[in-house]
DNA sequence: TTTGAAATTGATCATTATTTTCATTTCTCA
DNA sequence: TGAGAAATGAAAATAATGATCAATTTCAAA
């Protein structure tokens, strides 16, 4: 529910000291109705529309502090852009990504995460994240060049 | 074996047209000679030992040639400096990544492997290469800050 | 061995994503 | 409502990497 991320980023910024502004709001708001994986320039162009004064500084460090307060989570595949997209919270998932149309494909697996952790438990290694990336040809670009 | 990775760089850079280098060749042995996962500053750093005159383009350039060979792979762990590391043909790994000390452990998980597979094929995709990365805490870190 | 076209090099400049600066504006709340 | 703290936006600063280009090197043909 985008009114809970609301409050939850609303929380963070209160425990922080940190004060509500407009731009932040608008930011945020966009940023949360938006589906995908954003860069921030992305966001940039969408805030815009809603906010025209809003400037690319703001956005990167809202950003920045949604990721902070844990309502988004930075992506950095490989194509040099940060991204960020915003989850639920103890939700997790990995990337299939189309090297051809850009496509990217979310998938969750419990027993490659399961096995993930017994590999990091054998070499005594407490995770805090992880990242699984596989690229190559979706279903659609499959068939072509 | 150190001298069939030059061969099979020297048989690529023929392939290509292209010319071998005093330059290259210093850059190549150096880089071979490493273990690890080195930056371009790294090794650029390390080839200045054995020929001070080597400039730092030239290294790009050669890091580059090098990974469309196949003899050296490029990594971009979360830090900002691509790296390079040298793999024998058909060789794979993945990386444990400790965020306090920098250590990287290296894991190979042919269940994992499997699983991948198996995950994008449901999704009707070909995967071409992936990566699966886990920062967090090696042993040697755990008891401390 | 000489030669010259093609490739390479290194210094420097260009580019691009991101961060920082700083003068100005906006919040917060006593 | 007014002062102090935080936020903003425009522009400058960073930092990694890529492109340029004149000078140098390589190499195969003569
Ligand atoms: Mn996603
Ligand atoms: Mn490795
Ligand atoms: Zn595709
Ligand atoms: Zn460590």
């Amino acid at each position: 529910m985008v009114q809970e991320r609301i409050n939850e980023f609303a929380k963070y910024i209160e425990k922080k000291g940190l004060k509500t502004t407009q731009q932040r709001n608008d930011i945020i708001r966009t940023f949360l109705k938006s589906g995908g994986h954003l860069s921030v320039d992305d966001l940039h162009q969408k805030v815009k529309k809603v906010n025209p004064r809003v400037g690319y500084a703001t956005v990167y460090r809202t950003l920045k502090l949604l990721s902070e307060s844990g309502v988004a989570v930075e992506r950095h595949f490989d194509d040099g852009h940060t991204r960020y997209e915003h989850l639920e919270p103890e939700e997790h998932h990995d990337h299939l990504i189309c090297i051809k149309c850009g496509d990217i494909i979310e998938f969750e697996d419990k027993n490659i995460e399961s096995l993930q952790e017994k590999v990091a438990k054998k070499h005594g290694f407490r995770v805090v994240t992880h990242n699984l990336e596989m690229y190559g040809y979706c279903k659609k670009c499959n068939g072509n060049t």
